[in-house]
DNA sequence: TACATTTTATGACTTAAATCATAAAACGAG
DNA sequence: CTCGTTTTATGATTTAAGTCATAAAATGTA
């Protein structure tokens, strides 16, 4: 994250977008590095037969579509508003500039692209070699502890929808509405009128 | 990559590893800083009926294992020599100083790291909505960009056995032998007495 | 407040890939 | 050169997750 004053000072733009309103597409060249003011961003992709997966979420402060913008490769997924959001787009030129004149944020990008890396490592080895329940797990547990879900008596609640769930690891609505189903049985999570909290 | 020329001005050491000997292993905490001078290393995980998950491989001048160095979180996977390997280890303070007084490194690093976010995209996609004909494809053709493999008059020589794909793409040693006979019947690659050319 | 849409839910069935079994060819270490 | 291991290969069978159908509850919005 950089500080919105930086990125101003270096001529970023807010811009506001409306619920499910892309911000990039897929196979489009990256011209702007982007920041969310506020709102909640998902980067995904569809195969052939319109199957979603969901690459990533983000939310307030994070910045989302770095990596092909300092590989000058084509984006490999779509960024979509999730809901209503204001984002932060500074061009590449001055993008580049401000990395240059401010050698310590190249520390906070890298720590950023590390924790992603992070993820998805985590993330694939689950999606290819473990059950549902154990991949609807994982991901529920990583999202506690960098989503930063809230946390009330009941624990902490999940605020993924089943399908976000299933877009994130690969499984089908059903599939996870069942495996969170037997979670429950099984102690490792509650169900209260429908909501997820573990 | 960072010359090694510099990495030993720092007081990095030349390590040699045996074939399936292990570099690090998942659950310890980062101490060093990695970069292959001769050999091939593999990243993986192993699920709990021994099923392996590969990561990554890496090779010549290539570097693994920084993101939990820098987020000083445990390895999330081994790191094991595939064949007989030299490597140089630089300590984690020696490597911080190294960055702190080489700010041009860091855009090598930032570019390493988005590099390796790239491929994870999109194999997680793959994995987790395509067939496998389609995911063994891929694979293979980011191999061809990434991996550098030999051409010669029947195309590129993919140097990857079944197993490492099947390891790769979350898919079986049968699946995958199925998949690359069907991709040769429609023409996609070429078996030449059990190599594959694509 | 009414109606359309989204989300959660459940049962029946289908299917693609995993599993199991077996073996030949290739490779590699001694 | 030989023997053990790895790699490629193929057929038969099983099974876990996907698909399909249907619906109730919840949510959002006109």
């Amino acid at each position: 994250m950089i500080s919105s004053e930086l990125l101003e000072k270096y001529g970023a733009l807010k811009k506001s977008f409306q619920k499910n309103e892309p911000i990039f597409e897929e196979g489009n060249l990256p011209t702007h590095y982007y920041q969310i003011i506020s709102g909640e961003i998902k980067m995904s992709n569809y195969n052939d037969d319109g199957r979603e997966f969901i690459q990533g979420i983000f939310y307030k402060n994070q910045s989302f579509g770095e990596p092909p913008l300092f590989l000058n490769q084509r984006y490999p997924a779509n960024a979509i508003a999730v809901e209503e959001s204001t984002i932060l787009a500074l061009n590449k030129p001055s993008f580049t500039k401000l990395l240059e004149e401010n050698p310590a944020i190249s520390i906070q990008i890298i720590e950023n692209l590390a924790q992603r890396l992070y993820y998805k490592s985590i993330m694939s080895a689950e999606i290819s070699t473990h059950d549902p329940e154990h991949r609807v797990l994982k991901l529920i547990d990583y999202g506690i502890l960098y989503f930063n879900f809230p946390k009330d008596n009941n624990g902490y609640l999940i605020h993924f929808t089943r399908q976000q769930i299933g877009d994130l690891t690969g499984l089908r609505v059903e599939t996870v509405i069942r495996a969170i189903k037997n979670l429950e049985k099984k102690g490792e999570l509650k169900i209260i009128n429908r909501k997820v909290y573990r």
